[in-house]
DNA sequence: ATTATTTTAGAGTTTTATATCTAAATATCT
DNA sequence: AGATATTTAGATATAAAACTCTAAAATAAT
């Protein structure tokens, strides 16, 4: 559904939402080890969420990133977008690159209608929805995570 | 959410169902200019679906492709199956190898039913839903058809 | 039999995604 | 100011996906 590296962006978003804070930034080391994400891939696509204005960063001692908006406010489309785009969620799912409501592929309106639910999910979740499961016990974000 | 050769592998599948009989196959050649499908790549996509018992082929003079099946007995996701496999219908939706069930990521159940709802829909679909679609006039299957 | 036609198979190319490396820029701390 | 730590940027490398080309094998028609 996503590409590699929008999952990747995914898990180092919730992973810098629950380890940092307004005067706390995370390393990109760190991120890269516990999330097992090669480091210096897993740069490219923070830059590009620093870009697009999801995430924060500093340079030097101290530095590192944290989110540009609280957790309640980044919801999980923001960053699919930022990495791969919203092009999915509008996509023939037999690959018609004409089809649209009005020139319909005969699955268009059924999987039009799933394809609508991917996208809710995303849009309605942030990333304190997230931290919540995760703080309750109710999922994991890593093998290693708590 | 499938491959550009899952794709075209269905769009074929349906071409080839609406085009060929027991004892008329369909050309490579008519099928690739036909649905615009650069021809050689097409034909790797159709020997794989030749391998997995979903079309029958034929060299020679009148030779070319027909479905190994009726076209109610093949489904979407027997071609989903042979070109991309059903790996997409059990991947976590943020990407961590270890989401399943008992280590369930955050947005695992909300994600596993959607994903569930657009695997029924292929499952359920077969090209003769497609085909009778597209001969009522309700929907298309490139932009010159018919 | 010969020819023409079509799939099959294998090698090769191009493009895109994924990953790595190094140096520069910037910030902190002493 | 100087040393250190961290992100940023650009170049490079590797792998996978998408696409192309050529020759061989098989079949039908003449």
């Amino acid at each position: 559904m996503f590409s590699t590296s929008c999952h990747y962006g995914l898990q180092a978003m919730l992973y810098i939402a629950m380890h940092s804070s307004k005067d706390k930034n995370v390393e990109l080391k760190v991120i890269a080890e516990e999330q097992d994400i090669p480091r210096h891939f897993l740069s490219k696509i923070l830059q590009q969420l620093v870009k697009n204005n999801l995430l924060l960063s500093m340079k030097g001692p101290t530095g590192g990133f944290k989110l540009a908006k609280s957790s309640e406010d980044t919801t999980l489309i923001e960053i699919v977008a930022a990495i791969d785009g919203l092009g999915v969620f509008n996509k023939c799912g037999i690959g018609f690159k004409q089809c649209n409501d009005k020139n319909p592929c005969p699955i268009h309106d059924e999987y039009k209608k799933v394809r609508a639910e991917v996208e809710n999910l995303f849009r309605s979740k942030n990333l304190q929805d997230l931290i919540k499961d995760v703080r309750e016990g109710n999922s994991i974000i890593s093998i290693s995570a708590f």
